[in-house]
DNA sequence: AGACCAAACTACAACCTTGTTATTTAGGTT
DNA sequence: AACCTAAATAACAAGGTTGTAGTTTGGTCT
């Protein structure tokens, strides 16, 4: 059984987005499907559960007034990473760099400078809540009577 | 004696912007001269140094990546603080509220949110650094042969 | 094979912000 | 009063992003 795929409508209901974006970020290189791409009008993209991460991110940043083009920056250094617990660090950025902080004491270091005065803005964006809220989205899909990713029809309750 | 006034264009420079981001700052009322608003073409809009500190901030944001429109609701909260020490304050705003932070301490526990736990992106800008800067630019300034706020030429060097 | 549906694709408008260029005009000097 | 200069004003284009509506087409079912 290989790993769970979300497609296009679900990611937009569970990461609270819409389709508009999700293709527009697509089709801009922001973020795409990472387990299968769209082979035409008609067909799905398959997004993983990584990708979902890393959009509910970019949708958290956008919330807080950061631009798109900010955001793509802030969540490159997301994709190395993807592999240690995201749960207990906190996305840091200024204009310049951003960088994964796994302890409150990195992310205080970060701000202080460490002693000098820096004139720098941070955008901090401490991940726990964002994934514990993308689990709970996650887990009330699977109740719904939307479809999977290339579901038999004939198993789906009428809606 | 009354206190001292830059208009426009040293504003620019003293900032670190475009003179039409300025001005469509002021048409949009983003930020415009506390000290006197324009009177037509030829005349001067002259700011005060509490204006440059904010013109400062929201430059700052910008830097940073968050949008203008959220730059605009980020420093209203600078407005009704202005006579207390700005330098040992720190800005903190999310996408629903901002407030000033006088303390490191204060700024862990918003992070932390009193140890709840808050899916929520936060931008902070310790303003030491950018006030250090933007008083250094002034400095700059008072050598420069730019004219100052309806300054006689004839005491001008020829430039 | 044909019908159907959902998902991707396409095209355009609207909005915001900034850059560029030309015009107007307040204010100072002679 | 005439002249000059600097600063504000006006107009338009361009780029980025998102919304809306229509079209195309992959995939499933009968």
């Amino acid at each position: 059984m290989t790993q769970k795929g979300f497609r296009g409508p679900q990611v937009c209901s569970i990461v609270g987005i819409s389709y508009r974006q999700l293709d527009y970020w697509a089709r801009t290189g922001l973020i795409g499907p990472s387990l299968e791409v769209a082979k035409g009008s008609g067909s799905q993209r398959v997004y993983s559960y990584t990708d979902l991460v890393e959009l509910k991110v970019i949708k958290a940043l956008l919330d807080s007034g950061v631009s798109l083009q900010s955001a793509r920056k802030a969540v490159e250094c997301l994709r190395g990473d993807l592999k240690q617990d995201l749960a207990s660090a906190s996305l840091v950025f200024t204009g310049s760099k951003s960088i994964l902080a796994f302890s409150g004491e990195e992310v205080v270091d970060l701000l202080q400078g460490g002693q000098g005065v820096l004139a720098e803005v941070f955008n901090i964006v401490p991940l726990k809540g964002f994934i514990k809220e993308l689990q709970s989205s996650i887990e009330k899909l699977d109740f719904d009577s939307t479809r999977s990713v290339h579901e038999p029809r004939s198993l789906i309750p009428k809606t």
